[in-house]
DNA sequence: TATTGTTATACTCTATAACTATA
DNA sequence: TATAGTTATAGAGTATAACAATA
């Protein structure tokens, strides 16, 4: 997809909602910043044996302070549990994940993620951030300061 | 996922590649905008029964000058000949485009959209950059205003 | 013979439903 | 009875391979 509408040149008729010019650009932003990182990323899934369910079950794990259940997993990803049942099973088999009995509800399974799980994790993450970076490679050094400056305080703000 | 590693706070103990930050920032922009962009954008393509395969090639068949071969959205896409082939046909029988024998090479299939896929495209394209005004409107004046004068030229530079 | 596209078959992944164990 | 998770079955989607038509 790229951005359609909202004239962004000099000679609009009328003038327009500088807001839209905006939308605009940071739809384009996101296409290019999105192609960059997940140009390698599958790549590497695959190569890991990986699927995107698992992938993200993964990521679900890794952001989790401590082992969460599997209905967790489940309501965080908006998949059945039946198959975050098989999901996490096969990251259990393939030593990504941790999965034990709840002591104080053993109907109730704890998911957590292994040393192997956190380093397979971060191997992605760091790929997907090594497009970001190659994006920014290719900035002029005053685009790369006007950015910074304009997108630091926003993320900061929002996060 | 989110962003990890390189502090962006400014008691680092020591002077730190600037564009690290950047590139962390730029990550967590193009988190937010993907989830933006993402969250309704889904619901309108079940309700349009498309799956994200239809969708791609209705994005490669819009995005094309003229008619294209069964074989281009195969390569652009990065899936087998087979599936395009019956995604194709899916959208036929939808009437989002039209599959017409190539009067050059009769082997050959041209592939075009119709008035409705332009329009199904140009449906689920709003969507998506809704999200990205969603996430506009939330901005501070200043944050805007820099924003834009940061992103518009390097999105027109590298188009 | 090589190429474009279609059809046959097998595999992966998911949802719904049936089932087990626990509360 | 209700809930957490597992397993059975069916459906959707894709790839590989076999095929048909044309170059």
């Amino acid at each position: 997809m790229q951005a359609s509408s909202a004239p962004t040149t000099s000679d609009a008729p009328k003038a327009k909602d500088p807001a839209e010019a905006l939308v605009d650009d940071l739809f384009a932003l996101n296409n290019r910043l999105m192609a960059a990182t997940h140009r390698d990323l599958f790549a590497a899934m695959e190569k890991s044996g990986l699927n995107i369910t698992l992938v993200k079950c993964l990521g679900v794990l890794n952001e989790a302070d401590g082992p969460v259940s599997l209905g967790h997993v489940s309501d965080t990803l908006g998949l059945s549990l039946a198959a975050i049942s098989r999901s996490v099973d096969a990251l259990v088999r393939r030593g990504q994940v941790k999965r034990e009995e709840d002591p104080d509800d053993r109907r109730s399974k704890l998911v957590s993620v292994t040393a192997r799980g956190r380093a397979t994790y971060g191997r992605l993450h760091a790929l997907r951030r090594a497009g970001v970076r190659a994006f920014v490679d290719r900035l002029e050094p005053d685009e790369r300061e006007s950015l910074a400056a304009a997108v630091g305080p926003v993320v900061r703000r929002l996060a």
